[in-house]
DNA sequence: TTTTCGATAGACAGTCTGTATTTCAAGATA
DNA sequence: TATCTTGAAATACAGACTGTCTATCGAAAA
C-alpha cells in the first residue's frame, strides 16, 4: 500500500535535544560500569540498566558494540583534556613542547587511568572492538612524534649518532600509555615522579 | 554400599605417559589457536576440537578456563627460551648482564610476539583470565631490575643524580613487553634494532 | 489532528561457559 | 584371564551474552 505521501519538514529541537542527552547518558552509563569494576566485562545489559535505557536503544543509538565503545572513546578523549594537550603542544621551544606534552598526556592518563587501561587493553586484544578511536588517536600521535624529531633534528638538539626517525621511534615508546602505566599504575610512582622520569628518559637518551 | 576393599597399588607408567600427552596436545592447540587468529577470542570448543579432544576434558586436565591459560602461558616461558634469559643474566659484568637480557628477552618476544602480546593484554584486561602466571613472571622481573639497580648503584656506573630505586623504575619501564612491542611490532622495527634502541635508552638515561 | 521518530519491550537464534553424570576403553594387577 | 582403576568421551543443562528484528508507545512537530 505504497502511498506518495508529502513528507514534512522536521525541526526537532526539543526531540533532537534529547535524544542527544540519551546518548551521553548511556556514554557516561559507560564510564560509571568501568570505573566500578574495570577487570569485569561489560555487558550491553548492564550499560542499558545503568542508563535506564533499553538494550535496544543501545544498538539503536550506537549501531554495534565496537560503535559504542568506539564513541566511548572519542568522548572521553575530547573531555578528559584533550585541551590541555594540544594547548602545551603549542608551545613555540620544542624542547617545552616535548615536556608539556608529556605532562599533559600523562595528566589526562592519571585522571582516568582504569578506563585508559581497559580502552588500551581493548583495542591491543582486537582493534575492532572499540571500533577504531584508539587507532585513530595512535596515528595523531605517530605524526606528532615524527613532528618532534624533524624539530629536534633541525635545531641541532639532537645527538650527532641519532636520526630524526630514531628520535621518533624512542618517543613513540617513550609517550605511549603503555610507558607511563609502567610508571604510575605498576610502579605506584607519583604523577610527578612518572613524568619527571619520563621526561628524563626522553632528554638523556635525545639530547646532545 | 561401602565396601572396604584393599586398594591396588598401581604404577600407571604408559598410561601417565598418554596423560602428559594430551595434556601438551591440548597446550599445543591453545597456541596453534592463538597464532591462527591473534585477535579473535578463544573459545574452549576450537581449543577441544584442534586437539581432538572433548571440551569436557579441558576442565577434567585444567580445571578451569584460566587454568588452562595459566599452563600454557607456562608453558611458553619455559619453552620459548627462558635459559638464555637466565644464562644471559649469569654474566659477571653487570653492563652486559643488561644488555644480554633485554636482548634474550627481546628475542624470546619476538619469536612469539603475537601470542605474548594476547597473555599480556589478557592480563591487562582481567589479571584472573591468565590465571596467575604473568603476573608471576612479572613479579620475578621486578625482583631482576632491582637487583640490577642496585648492582650499577654499588659499582658506581650509575648517574649522581639517580638512586638505585630509581633506575629499576626505569629499568622496569624500558625491560617490558610493552616497550618491546611498541618499538617491534607498532613501529616494525628489527629485532636487532629494537635491542639496540632499548639499550642505548637504558644506558644514556642510566649511566653515569 | 495527524505525522513522525526516539525509545521501549520482547522474542529469538546462536555462542559460550561451568558443572554434572554416565559410560567407554585400555592399562595395571593378581 | 578376570578384575580393578582411571584417563577420556559423550552428553545434557542452566545461565549469560550478543545481534537482529518486529510491534508498539508516546510526545514533539506540523
Amino acid at each position: 500500500m505504497m502511498r506518495a505521501m508529502a513528507t514534512r519538514k522536521y525541526e526537532q529541537r526539543l526531540r533532537a535535544d534529547a535524544a542527544e542527552e540519551t546518548r551521553q547518558r548511556i556514554l557516561d552509563a559507560v564510564g560509571q560500569r568501568l570505573r566500578d569494576a574495570p577487570t569485569e566485562p561489560v555487558s550491553l545489559d548492564q550499560v542499558a540498566r545503568l542508563a535506564r535505557v533499553a538494550r535496544s536503544t543501545i544498538y539503536l543509538v550506537f549501531g554495534s558494540r565496537s560503535g559504542l565503545f568506539d564513541a566511548f572513546a572519542d568522548d572521553l578523549w575530547a573531555r578528559s583534556g584533550l585541551s590541555n594537550l594540544t594547548e602545551a603542544v603549542a608551545h613555540p621551544d620544542i624542547r617545552e613542547q616535548l615536556r608539556g606534552g608529556i605532562a599533559a598526556a600523562s595528566a589526562m592518563f592519571a585522571a582516568e587511568r582504569d578506563i585508559y587501561r581497559v580502552l588500551f587493553s581493548m583495542a591491543q586484544l582486537d582493534p575492532d572492538s572499540v571500533g577504531g578511536a584508539v587507532q585513530k588517536r595512535e596515528r595523531v600521535r605517530a605524526r606528532g612524534m615524527a613532528r618532534v624529531g624533524r624539530r629536534l633534528a633541525e635545531q641541532d638538539i639532537l645527538r650527532a649518532d641519532l636520526s630524526a626517525d630514531d628520535a621518533a621511534d624512542v618517543l613513540w615508546m617513550l609517550t605511549s600509555f603503555e610507558s607511563f602505566d609502567l610508571l604510575y599504575a605498576a610502579r605506584q610512582l607519583s604523577l610527578d615522579r612518572t613524568v619527571d622520569l619520563i621526561v628524563a628518559t626522553a632528554e638523556r637518551t635525545l639530547y646532545r
